[in-house]
DNA sequence: TCAATTTGACCACT
DNA sequence: AGTGGTCAAATTGA
């Protein structure tokens, strides 16, 4: 999804600014998280409003200012597969862009090492971080001394590239420019199902069925993200889809950086486009999503290894690295979502994200 | 013992 | 020949 427009901000401020209210917004998910629902017996005119319902407010200010800034901004910019904001100018790999339409016709593959340069082809998206944890559980193969970096480049593949066949990868650095912070660069998709994902969409998916209101929201807790949708509104847009997978493309979309046609376009995961941002921008009141595989899951990251500060935070060991920084199966009560129809949150036309 | 990381070697590609 | 990406044996630690 791409911000794009014009304006005097420059665009590396705009894009500071957006970054700092998606970390807000996300503290702010998981805060949202501990915190008990709404009564649900009295209205809110008649009480003083609960934290819930603050905090609900302050999200959807805060979603409000985040849209006037992505649509404001002289910049374009895009949310990338963690819910984070990039401009478009540090999306793109050098490398995988020359390479992209290259013709892999007759390559052999090696029988050891080296390993295959499949990947390469593909499309990748770029993102700076202060942290590695992303939501996934990765596993690391290797590691590079890289020419004219001071730091090690450290590969990683999805640890259910095994059990699953998940080819997503991603590569990480740390930031020449700002050591506390690391390049990462992922390549391919996640097509594994994580518990962490697959239990809260089941618990959505039934609390969405069993509240079949007209102005009840439907919460997909689907692969890669969150939506929290409005099921009268995809009626009215002549949403042929259910309204569930309708949502989970709109979550997939929110993620995947991609967009042709100058970046305006909403895209699902398989490219298809969804909607144009201007269009999606219209429909936020309605159909929302969260950043996908935002890295509110588990605890802090493991370390890139630099030399001297220590390499990933579990340094091997049974689940270290892995599921000890990344929690693959954290239980529904850690998540921090909640379920059930949104009718206590007054302000339905802002989006809130949780943030499992 | 098992699973993740480390690290040297291999290989594709420029 | 140099560089980057991956493999897989060795190492590590719970």
């Amino acid at each position: 999804m791409a911000f794009s427009s014009e304006g005097g901000v420059p665009a590396e401020r705009v894009a500071a600014a957006v970054n700092d209210l998606v970390e807000v917004r996300d503290g702010l998910a998981r805060l949202r998280g501990f915190l008990p629902p709404p009564p649900q017996a009295e209205q809110s005119s008649s009480r003083p409003p609960c934290a819930a319902e603050l905090m609900d407010a302050t999200m959807s200010k805060l979603m409000s200012a985040m849209a006037t800034l992505g649509g404001s901004g002289d910049i374009a910019g895009e949310v990338d597969a963690a819910g984070r904001w990039t401009s478009v100018a540090e999306s793109a790999d050098p490398m995988v862009v020359r390479r992209e339409g290259e013709s892999s016709a007759g390559r052999t593959r090696r029988r050891r090492g080296g390993g295959s340069r499949s990947g390469r082809g593909r499309s990748s998206n770029k993102r700076v971080a202060a942290t590695l944890e992303d939501g996934h559980v990765w596993r690391k193969y290797g590691q590079k001394d890289i020419q004219n970096s001071p730091y090690p480049r450290s590969y990683y593949r999805c640890t259910h590239k095994l059990d699953q066949g998940c080819g997503a990868r991603r590569q990480t650095q740390r930031c020449e420019a700002d050591p506390s912070n690391y390049d990462i660069t992922y390549y391919g998709e996640h097509t594994c199902r994580d518990p962490s994902t697959i239990i809260p969409t089941a618990i959505a998916n039934a609390a969405g069925a069993a509240s079949d209101g007209p102005n009840n929201n439907i919460i997909s807790f689907a692969t890669g993200g969150v939506v929290v949708a409005n099921s009268s509104r995809l009626a009215r847009e002549g949403t042929t889809a259910t309204t569930t997978s309708a949502a989970t493309q709109l979550s997939s979309s929110w993620g995947t950086s991609g967009g042709g046609g100058g970046g305006d376009d909403v895209f699902s995961s398989s490219g298809e486009r969804f909607m144009q941002w201007d269009e999606l921008a219209a429909a936020v009141g309605h159909v929302s999503s969260v950043g996908v595989t935002s890295s509110t899951v588990g605890s802090a990251p493991a370390a890139e290894n630099d030399g001297g500060n220590g390499d990933t935070a579990a340094g091997g060991g049974g689940d270290g690295g892995g599921a000890g920084s990344f929690p693959s199966s954290p239980s529904a009560g850690s998540l921090g979502f909640v379920v059930g129809p949104l009718g206590s949150i007054e302000d339905v036309d802002d989006f809130f994200p949780f943030d499992p």
